[in-house]
DNA sequence: CCTACCGATCGGTAGG
DNA sequence: CCTACCGATCGGTAGG
């Protein structure tokens, strides 16, 4: 049995709500959605299987609520990340660094995102594609500026779709102890793209 | 009521269990491996739904067996595209664009062994890898011949691992009526890294 | 491959 | 947030 659980009242546990999207995030990706199942997200947080209703209306409230919170984060980070660099071509670098460490070091919410929008509703989909098109927006303006001025290896369409799969795909081998630092990989991925 | 229920004997149709497969496969990679029922696959092919069972001993059977038949289907094809191209420049384009294929014009096998692998119990899962070994050697032969003659954009050893990211990438973004062609992302992928 | 079925589990709720 | 619970669904099986 759990031998976790607290009582209430006391006020260095703010946040279950947020203890319950981390552990939904992890299950998620290791799992998948439709094979996690609230049970395992209660226990993952020393709750009783009912309580997660108590934080959320539905288990798709739940995956979209994560969602979201995961995009906010990490739009939040990019933005303070590159605030006040001029240069594109460093700007770019920054960007991939950042991003590396969005999906990489955070808490599973941003590799949520990248294989789990199958599972959320029409709604849940179409709510999520308004908040990523933000995060899009902001590379697209980097690289455009980029393929403005020649920097870039190569101004076809595909290249920003292309580099988003060589980072996101990262999330599918990369381990901390691999001996290839998130450094690393940003730069030679950034090499690939500059001219 | 499904309609397309058949009487048995007839002739022309050998082949209920890859009937099966190719559903399972297309199942699990629009809604997921937990979120699709075994009914959902016997109705899909026209069967009740204690008939999967006849043909696969259990749901990750069903898996394991769409997997391995998707990797020997994808393997098989790679060789066949590239017998006898001696030239590693045009063998290397040859294989991307024969990648593609196998990706995003097959009968979503391919997709399935991206992101369901998380699905699989440990058993299957060293099954798969075993497979899968064998397809990305051939991969690593043409970029070390690419490399040994100076002929790659760069010789970091995350290039393959980017390679695969660009490729698998484009399962999430590809439509066939999106204005770019197999053609024109294998070009576009091949002319990225070579020198 | 169908019929008929079982035990277990799951998302979710009422009431406190 | 827990207790206690419900209806529905699910993977799988026996027997033909």
């Amino acid at each position: 049995m759990p031998a976790g659980r607290k009582r209430q009242g006391a006020p260095i546990e703010t946040s279950r709500r947020e203890d319950l999207l981390r552990a939904a995030a992890r299950l998620f990706v290791e799992k998948g959605f439709g094979a996690t199942t609230t049970r395992d997200i209660a226990e993952a947080v020393g709750m009783r299987s009912g309580s997660p209703f108590y934080h959320f209306r539905s288990k798709q409230d739940l995956l979209k609520a994560a969602m979201i919170e995961g995009l906010e984060t990490g739009y939040r980070r990019l933005q303070a990340a590159i605030e006040g660099i001029a240069d594109p071509e460093q700007r770019l670098r920054v960007m991939i660094r950042t991003h590396l460490g969005n999906l990489l070091e955070g808490d599973c919410q941003a590799p949520m995102l990248l294989f789990e929008t199958r599972s959320l509703d029409t709604a849940g989909r179409a709510e999520i594609a308004a908040v990523a098109d933000r995060y899009q927006r902001a590379w697209q303006s980097t690289l455009d500026e980029l393929a403005i001025s020649g920097r870039l290896r190569s101004s076809a369409r595909p290249l920003r779709l292309f580099l988003f799969g060589m980072l996101n795909w990262s999330s599918q081998w990369y381990r901390p102890d691999g001996g290839l630092s998130l450094d690393e990989i940003a730069d030679a991925a950034t090499e690939l793209l500059l001219a």
